[in-house]
DNA sequence: ATTTAATAAGTATACGTTTGTTTACTTATG
DNA sequence: CATAAGTAAACAAACGTATACTTATTAAAT
């Protein structure tokens, strides 16, 4: 039996991410991956069923996992507000700066109808994305570090912020002046935090 | 000559916001969206001249003059910060609630290319949407009311909380309890404008 | 006051492409 | 040589848009 050649199952990932991050969700379509992967259109259905199954495991087993990952490098629960909030912001921006498509995919999340279910089918049937930022969050509430919230209030005010940010950053990217910078990032974080803090 | 039937003009708008925001820009189409307004595909493009056309001009003329209207009813650019920031975050609050086609239609023009484009276009060309906004907010930067910083940062602060929480909002509207209500805005609000103050 | 001619609004239908997906076939390997 | 991986080509359906025709209205001509 042929093997499964492991290059173009990688080509196929890189090449649909890579069209989204530049011509936008809504430009990519299954013959235009397959000429972009330099493969048969056929042999993306190898591995999806159909394109909803593709750009969903793109979502969730490609980009959800490393971003949740990115995210939480070197955060403990235990740490104190504000060393924790800092340590997402900057996890984020370094991840995001670095890794254009998954950032756009994950904004794509949001507001794509196919992505957004499978966004919350994830998220409420595993129930552990970012599961640790949850505790951190529900500790320093109990603390009364912060005001007590819905988890949903909480990541209103302390991920949307950066988000936009980051959105910002690669707007100015091509352009003379870079205004979202890390001391910026820094700025703005001080200021969130100072918000919440009781 | 036979005159242009108004009532269908404003069919096609209206059924063009109603499809993106029950089943999202990505499907949208030229017939279907006459087959929902009741008219011959033809109709449509004796007012558009082609579907991008179409999408920038219910952008442009028909959702962002709205939005901005909406934003700042009874706004002054002259209020000081809290209170400025509080109308600005009610109006919006209060006019995206009873206005989803438009709030959808406006996230759209962050993540959509097409409507992207269209949305920089404007806003440099223009230089005038929100342009209220931005006096207030570097009239209190002038005055060491907050700090100072590119518009677009102050946007992200200010703006992306609480249009995250109409997304909220929106998300909990068929669930059994609504956890983004007026008091929370406010509350909201409150930390927002507390971080920024100096 | 009625008829008529001119014309843009509007319809039904069909055009050529592109879409997601499949069929029929070939290739590489245990 | 059995078999799944892979290809080239084609499928029906849907896409954006154009064609060919009909309809409703106004203004001029009767």
């Amino acid at each position: 039996m042929r093997p499964k050649d492991l290059d173009k199952e990688k080509a196929i990932r890189t090449m649909a991410l890579q069209i989204i991050a530049e011509e936008g969700l809504e430009n990519l379509s299954m013959q235009k991956l397959a000429k972009a992967a330099n493969i048969s259109p056929r042999t993306i259905y190898i591995k999806y069923e159909n394109k909803e199954d593709l750009l969903i495991k793109l979502f969730v087993e490609e980009v959800l996992g490393a971003y949740e990952q990115a995210t939480l490098k070197d955060f403990r629960e235990t740490m104190d507000f504000e060393t924790g909030v800092k340590k997402i912001w900057l996890n984020l921006f370094a991840y995001c700066k670095t890794n254009k498509e998954a950032f756009v995919l994950m904004q794509y999340g949001k507001s794509s109808p196919l992505l957004n279910k499978a966004f919350q089918e994830k998220n409420i049937t595993e129930g552990q994305f970012f599961a640790p930022i949850h505790r951190f969050l529900k500790r320093h509430a109990k603390n009364g570090t912060i005001k007590s919230f819905p988890i949903a209030v909480h990541r209103a005010l302390l991920f949307s912020p950066i988000l936009d940010l980051v959105n910002e950053y690669f707007e100015h990217k091509d352009r003379p002046r870079q205004i979202v910078t890390e001391k910026v990032i820094l700025e703005c974080c001080d200021m969130v935090i100072k918000g919440m803090l009781l």
